[in-house]
RNA sequence: GAGCCAGUAGCUCAGUCGGUAGAGCACCGCCCUUUUAAGGCGGGAGUCAUGAGUUCGAAUCUCAUCUGGCUCACCA
């Protein structure tokens, strides 16, 4: 590594000079914004300024250099003579690298082409770079490198470290709106005895002063309905929850998803709160409700059409679920339309499979998809009137679901024995059919309140409102193979 | 998990028919005191992803492996 070795030879060579390269602190004034901004009363004013930042670009002229110093503001150019600052100091820095951190301080001019520009008088190294960084022209364009070693991606392409910025105000945004509707966020167990509240197979680890497998959660659903059982009646959680399941454009290893559970209001309540919450969360952190995806534009603007999942199924593919009730009587229905049922799979999967192929990727525009079968939904509350169905939703954009929801089971029978349901299917063979879990149950048979939950994976949600190509797009440091 | 594509200097990329490994940026030396991807002259830098094979000779052809991307299938 030729350069790196250069580099431990540039850093002798100011120690020499009786610098110290790798300083404590660094008193700035000013940011590279701040001062663009307010340029023209800093150059009336002749106002010393102070910023610190990193050298991002060097144009040397001899005697005089520009350079370009970049802080989480942005960038600004600064101007290092040799008159100015003298022959030490300008002697040091020639020996300054793009990538080194420098702390500059003097008054702000305007060159002849017109930019605003710091004269340094003082320059201080703050921190000598041993590494080269990406090119600066074409940035780091390598997906793999961009994923590995993102902080070079940070450093190089503006447009990410931006797209970050973002993620964090969406999800204050949606922080401050659960906040601001009196809701109280919770912490629960990461690791647990039994995953439950979603189907997807779990990560597994092992304590071992216990000697006991633990799971890593998939859903944050079977706490925090505890939590309604416990009293609290507006209760919310921000947390990761990890799937043992295929890596793809559309799904991590590990994700956040956000659930809230609110005693004493049906999913109709529910699905006019969620509809205001998108629509504040997603006008907050871009400033409008049409957004750009790909080739389209989503217009999140109230109120988003409801579909009701028989009737859909009835409309676009010409299939009567009712008309339909075992799963043997349902497959000749999927081979009609191409597709092959796995033997093991109960009619709920069928249904599913048949939805996501013939339904979900007509559903570009905001709608909210509700009453799903019950099937499908072994922890929603049956409708009344129509008991093979449920109080259920889901809000649909861009041909995925960005949440779901319902109005929770809370009659601790009839959840025991949709547990009993999934342990059967779990038998033969379908891995992601839910586990029975006691303790819940148990927590059940104290009495929940009627009540209401959602859940979204934040990371989906913000890769498509934010017109990235992928999920992992959207998180610092996606899971990846080693090298 | 299946198919297709890619991997060459720190980065972005060329590399023809199999014949000594190339450019720009970055880096080093010299010149240059208002540049904007600064400029000029010169220079250093490589296990061509890895491992086998074919060949007098392989970045190039063959096979296997690794990593990534895209498409498809399944999970939010």
């Amino acid at each position: 590594m030729p350069e790196r070795a250069e580099r431990l030879h540039k850093l002798e060579e100011l120690r020499k000079l009786g610098i110290n390269p790798y300083p404590a602190k660094y008193q700035a004034t000013h940011t590279a914004v701040q001062i663009l901004k307010d340029a023209e009363q800093f150059i009336v004013s002749q106002e010393m300024v102070d910023i610190a930042g990193r050298i991002t670009a060097v144009r040397g002229h001899g005697k005089a250099s520009f350079f370009q110093l970049s802080d989480p503001s942005g960038k600004i150019q600064c101007y290092a003579k040799l008159d100015i600052v003298g022959p030490e100091a300008y002697q040091a820095f020639k020996l300054y690298d793009i990538g080194d951190f420098v702390g500059v301080q003097g008054p702000v001019f305007k060159t002849h082409t017109g930019e605003f520009t710091v004269q340094a008088q003082k320059l201080t190294l703050l921190s000598k770079s041993l590494l080269p960084l990406p090119e600066k022209y074409h940035g780091l364009q390598n997906v793999d490198t961009r994923f590995r070693k993102r902080y070079l991606d940070l450093i190089a392409n503006p447009e990410v470290k931006e797209l970050f910025v973002k993620r964090t105000k969406f999800v204050r945004s949606l922080r401050d709106f659960l906040d601001s509707k009196g809701f109280m966020e919770v912490e629960t167990p990461v690791m647990e005895l039994v995953p439950g509240g979603a189907d997807a197979q779990p990560f597994v680890t092992h304590h071992n002063t216990l000697d006991l497998d633990l799971f890593l959660r998939i859903s944050l659903e079977l706490h925090l309905k505890r939590l309604i059982v416990g009293g609290y009646e507006k209760v919310y959680e921000i947390g990761r929850v990890f799937r043992n399941e295929g890596m793809s454009t559309q799904h991590l290893q590990e994700f956040t998803l956000m659930e809230f559970y609110w005693a004493y209001v049906d999913y109709q309540t529910l699905m006019d709160f969620t509809e205001e919450m998108y629509c504040h969360i997603i006008k907050e952190t871009f400033g409008t409700m049409e957004i750009k995806y790909q080739d389209q534009i989503l217009n999140f603007n109230r109120p988003w059409p409801r579909y009701d999942y028989r009737q859909l199924l009835i409309d676009k593919a010409g299939i009567d679920l009712d008309k339909f009730p075992t799963a043997e009587s349902l497959k000749p229905e999927l081979e009609k339309h191409g597709i092959k049922p796995d033997p093991k799979l109960g009619r709920g999967r069928l249904i599913d499979q048949l939805y996501k192929k013939m339904i979900r990727p007509g559903l570009v525009q905001p709608c909210f998809l509700i009453d799903h079968p019950l099937d499908i939904s072994p922890l929603a509350k049956k409708h009344a009137d129509r008991p093979n169905y449920t109080q259920r939703f889901q809000p649909i954009f861009a041909g995925a679901e960005i949440g779901n929801a319902f109005s929770e089971l809370n009659d601790p029978l009839d959840q025991r024995s949709r547990f009993e349901e999934q342990a059967k299917l779990r038998e033969k063979g379908d891995a992601e059919a839910q586990m029975y879990d006691a303790d819940f149950l148990e927590a059940l048979e104290h009495g929940m309140p009627p009540c209401g939950g959602f859940g979204v994976g934040i990371d989906r949600f913000f890769a498509i409102v934010s017109n990235s190509e992928t999920v992992r797009e959207v998180v610092f440091f996606p899971t990846m193979k080693p090298e």
